[in-house]
DNA sequence: ACAAAAACGGTACGCTCGTCCCACTTTAGT
DNA sequence: ACTAAAGTGGGACGAGCGTACCGTTTTTGT
């Protein structure tokens, strides 16, 4: 490696990265996105996020330190892309029977892609071990948080960080559930699961 | 590799597996568990488990015909095991509070060991890959829905199969939180959203 | 224009991995 | 006792891995 990671702290006269670079780099992080969703962690290797992206191998070496920064880098945008998927499918439908809507939403959010959604919690689970990754890990269940408080005031529920946090987790666990297993009936059951915890916070 | 596996579905005379071989075979399960424990999913390679169990490397690949059957294996007993402390932890306490008993046997199994934890959940969420995992990651929900069944019940809760399904889900969902995030207080607040889960079910 | 910084990319090193080969010893059925 | 099956273990093979090396090209501030 010549020159220095492009992330600079600079001392002295520091020249501005340029365009190409930048491209580039968000071409490895997108490949490793995609790599991640179809064979989970191991799948991100040097290899095969240089091949994906079209790009040298010698190239991701140069814009990321270490795989495990490609690793979290990739985990930090997919928690950001999944929160924007489910902020844009929260904006889009009026509040009507926030039961529906949720389960709805979530089914939507489930059924597109579930090698992604693998790889998501994938990454969360790792984040156990690995203290670099905590930081995503919590992000992305603080903003998961957000976003059902939203839909609960909007829907007239009360939405204290107890209600919230309640439904949320509950609302986490079905979603695994349903992710890894995949019974047959089990999105029925789930809506139900839904609806019992919206009536018990409502109370 | 001489002989063939010892795993015999043979058509004619069959020789009976000797003692040692079966310690053997044991010992290195449960190196294989232990492993999985201290550094996950990837860290069970033949090598490590081998060298743990202080048997050759050959060994491995002797009685087990790939890495991927020996992960199952361990995902199994890991299961199992897991199961039978929680089966074991709920005949011991008498019934009185079922919240506070919930609450308590499940802390007791999450401080005790972590990364048997992660181990145990990092697999699980490999199931949602490798169809091969599937029916120990079911069976893993299935034994959990049985043990919430019978605490439920005991402490006088209706338990139908959706009660039992909600309280199930919703305490995953806190373990996993617990587990993986770590925050401050989060083990108080995952008491209350236990508790907040038991009126639902009982009004 | 010109040097320095950044970007680039072919290649190779060192390592670990899963798995296989094969010669060997032990065990058990006859 | 004999023999075939079962068990044993040292070693090696080929592949894939992360990453470093280092010469080359492009960009940029002066």
């Amino acid at each position: 490696m010549t020159g220095s990671t492009p992330s600079g702290d600079g001392a002295k006269a520091r020249r501005k990265p340029q365009e190409r670079a930048l491209r580039r780099k968000e071409a490895l992080v997108e490949a490793a996105v995609t790599l991640l969703g179809e064979g989970g962690f191991t799948a991100v290797t040097h290899r095969a996020v240089a091949e994906r992206a079209g790009i040298p191998l010698a190239a991701t070496s140069y814009y990321f330190t270490s795989r495990d920064e490609l690793v979290a880098r990739a985990f930090a945008v997919l928690v950001e892309r999944d929160l924007r998927l489910m902020r844009a499918s929260l904006t889009e439908e009026a509040a009507t029977g926030s039961l529906v809507e949720l389960a709805q939403a979530f089914l939507r959010a489930y059924a597109s892609d579930r090698g992604r959604q693998l790889g998501l919690w994938e990454l969360y689970l790792q984040a156990g071990r690995e203290p670099a990754l905590q930081d995503i890990a919590r992000n992305w269940t603080d903003g998961w948080h957000d976003i059902v408080r939203t839909l609960l005031e909007r829907a007239g529920y009360p939405c204290g960080a107890s209600e919230v946090h309640f439904l949320a987790t509950l609302v986490s666990g079905l979603w695994l559930e349903l992710l890894v297993e995949d019974r047959p009936g089990a999105l029925d059951r789930a809506g139900e699961m839904v609806a019992r915890g919206l009536r018990a916070i409502s109370a």
